[in-house]
DNA sequence: AAAAACTCTGCATACGCATGCAAAACGCTT
DNA sequence: AAGCGTTTTGCATGCGTATGCAGAGTTTTT
């Protein structure tokens, strides 16, 4: 009964290799690049392929070579629309590269052990982290298992483990210098989650540059990067009996909720009554209708450096923790109060680089 | 040197089997559900798994049992943050059921094959697709290879593979009466992507109940479901010598575009000048500064109705197409003319339930 | 024309696990 | 204590492919 049943999608190399009149051999060979074949028998072998509808079984290719093409991407929420678009162009790199992408979300904090454990099992070639609050642990004990993993929009102390982030701290200074410039007095900031990298970074940022413009004073309120708890600090925070002239949002995702409010909930227009700044330039921020000033995050340069590290350590075994920082831009919209120096117009877009000498 | 060497993370089945004094068997039996295997010697893999480090290989277990956990989904964009807030459930429900999410995204219409020569190489065990814009054909040769394919939000004429859909065509009827009601006497609709089951739906619908009122004009743009190209079509329909009292926007994330486009580059009130509808109740329609009045596609309904139907053929092995249709309500913000009658607040939702005899 | 240097090809094996089958161990009953 | 049924165990095999090795075939060199 083994002889004449027609399995529905199971055409295996040997099948081919009969209808060829070669060897299993050849099959494998032909569908393997740069293998020694004629082109003769692996013109032979394609024919035959196509007629029984032959596909290579990618499990058993993966099993032997213990490579199985395919790319863990673990993030945290989609609910902020740079991730999505990080996640797009991250399938579209690693589409082009041959790799698969296998998605992880929803996992905060806690129950990283389950994920842990399935991608192991899985056997994924490499690991992209893009939760900016998935415990380091997990990053440590993937390399430790011998598996690639870069970091993407987050560091961790120790660096173990390669990373590529832009210029946060940068981009909290700029924002400073941005908002003194623009001729504020009183300053507040909507945190992110507040051990993540790029909270610390944005933050002290911030306040460094504040001070070296003799601002010591900062009211601070935890959004968590999420939109509802963002809502909630933004009214705290504008029920202050005084309340700051000017607040920098740890992100863009964050700093649409808090303009919502500052407009429909407090009666405050923007940016007369209070300004707003946020980071990531991501979309929502460039709609004509929030029209956030922001630090941009280049999505392309940042997944590039991100697929590139990857894959390089992927072929080359090498373990060697790299770290990409790529440089943002502060995008001048009109959610701030802008200074009377320092907005540049270059390709249509309207960024703020101070003269150094001020 | 093959018995000195310890492999980086190549702890196998027969290690485990060694250490804890029993046969390979028994160290797979402990790791199947429901199989054979007494609590004693159950115990003892586990001690010696865990001491050694050890994970079943979902690769090799794949290639024995021919069921790899994963599912493949097609998106064709993540722009609209309907559908990563869609992928963010599938994920979870997936997950819970123990399977994995391949994601396939950034392909429109064309170079679908590449995609399904990818998705049959890696025998996932079931697909979701929702890319609005992929060939039929790849749907019909998926399930002729015995591959479960849901569509998502989408459906084929010929009904050979199963779909999850919203009442679309009652949607556009229901926000035809929505906007007669509300007093509106011209009105324009800026379509998705022209062929997609949606797109012809909710404007067949639309059109429809509009005869029913006795009108027969309707203005048509076409914004391909793209941001950039809905801004197109919205120009094009304002810069009209007379434009309609209101639009239908196909979607959400079109909406959006079009309401920046009437205010910030026409000037328009919104809904003094020009009322705006939805589809969708997707993220930025439910911010205050878009507030758009919706007919909500409910995405926990429609991916867990998915999930189930997907899950059931996998494990049923029974091909039936099957056909769940969710029904969605027509939220009502301020991005429309509001009728006099019809609008009532339910758990703080404001929906259009007009009453049966009107 | 023979030898040398390549290019192809098939054979055999291994990857890590699941599972049918038969033998062994166990728990009860008579 | 022997017989029976039930659970547990190990053996052996197979899933579909890649690849080292040796032999066959082909081209180049002397």
């Amino acid at each position: 009964m083994d002889g004449g049943v027609i399995k529905r999608a199971g055409v295996t190399s040997f099948q081919v290799a009969e209808h060829a009149g070669v060897s299993q051999s050849a099959v494998s060979r032909t569908f393997t690049p740069g293998a020694s074949i004629s082109t003769k028998t692996r013109a032979k072998v394609l024919m035959s392929a196509k007629e029984l509808g032959y596909r290579p079984n990618a499990i058993a290719r993966s099993l032997i070579t213990s490579r199985s093409r395919i790319i863990a991407v673990v993030m945290a929420y989609l609910e902020n629309l740079f991730y999505p678009d990080v996640l797009e162009e991250l399938g579209r790199l690693l589409a082009a590269e041959g790799y698969h992408l296998l998605l992880f979300t929803g996992f905060m904090d806690r129950d990283s052990d389950p994920v842990f454990d399935q991608l192991m099992q899985y056997q994924v070639d490499g690991i992209i982290l893009a939760s900016t609050s998935l415990s380091s642990e997990l990053s440590d004990e993937c390399a430790t298992a011998g598996i690639p993993v870069v970091l993407f929009n987050r560091t961790t102390e120790r660096d173990s483990v390669s990373s590529v982030t832009s210029r946060n701290r940068e981009g909290g200074r700029l924002l400073a210098d941005f908002l003194v410039a623009g001729g504020h007095k009183s300053f507040g900031y909507i945190a992110g989650i507040e051990n993540s990298s790029t909270n610390r970074d944005r933050l002290g940022g911030f306040r460094e540059q504040l001070l070296v413009h003799g601002v010591d004073e900062l009211v601070i309120r935890t959004g968590n990067y999420s939109r509802v708890e963002a809502q909630v600090a933004a009214r705290e925070m504008l029920s202050l009996p005084v309340r700051p002239e000017a607040i920098f949002v740890a992100n863009d995702h964050m700093a649409v909720a808090v303009m919502d409010v500052a407009r429909y909930e407090f009666g405050l227009s923007i940016p007369d009554d209070l300004s707003i700044v946020g980071y990531d330039d991501a979309g929502p921020a460039r709609w004509p209708s929030y029209g956030i000033t922001s630090v941009s995050q280049p999505v392309n340069e940042m997944t590039s450096a991100t697929v590139d590290i990857l894959l390089d350590q992927i072929h080359s075994g090498d373990m060697e923790p790299l770290h990409r920082i790529v440089s943002g831009e502060l995008i001048v919209r009109s959610s701030a109060r802008q200074p009377a120096a320092g907005v540049i117009e270059i390709d249509g877009r309207c960024l703020y680089r101070p003269s150094p000498g001020t």
